[in-house]
DNA sequence: ATCTTGACCTAAT
DNA sequence: CATTAGGCCAAGA
């Protein structure tokens, strides 16, 4: 048995893993899939985390609002705008359409 | 060990 | 309807 401390950013890293393409989720839902509903910012903060890792596609991950709260952290202005537009998912002012169309849930 | 920060969420004003 | 405040957990200095 290991610690949990740890587990909870591969946890993150599994879950934002399995998005299917063109499909979005939520911070609060990865962090309630894990098991911890309440630590949806520690989601982001594992995500911050996953720039490292290229299996993880943070750009399909927004908040509860659909917005790409996250666009800053990423290498350009648009560039998460851009990849999630590439996956037919139209975004307007770092605003998913129909998000709830494209809410994906584990 | 304490304090600050962070890609959030919910509720109250 | 818009803005503010608080709560939550974890990592870095």
């Amino acid at each position: 048995m290991k610690k949990d401390t740890h587990n909870f950013f591969n946890r993150v890293y599994e879950v934002v893993r399995k998005i299917p393409y063109g499909k979005v989720t939520s911070y609060g839902a990865i962090a309630k899939a894990i098991g911890s509903p309440q630590s949806a910012r520690m989601v982001g903060y594992a995500m911050n985390a996953s720039h490292n890792l290229d299996d993880v596609p943070a750009h399909r991950v927004v908040n509860r609002n659909g917005m790409l709260t996250g666009k800053h952290h990423f290498d350009g202005t648009n560039l998460m705008q851009q990849l999630l537009e590439a996956e037919g998912i139209q975004v307007v002012d770092a605003k998913i359409v129909n998000f709830k169309d494209f809410f994906w849930e584990p």
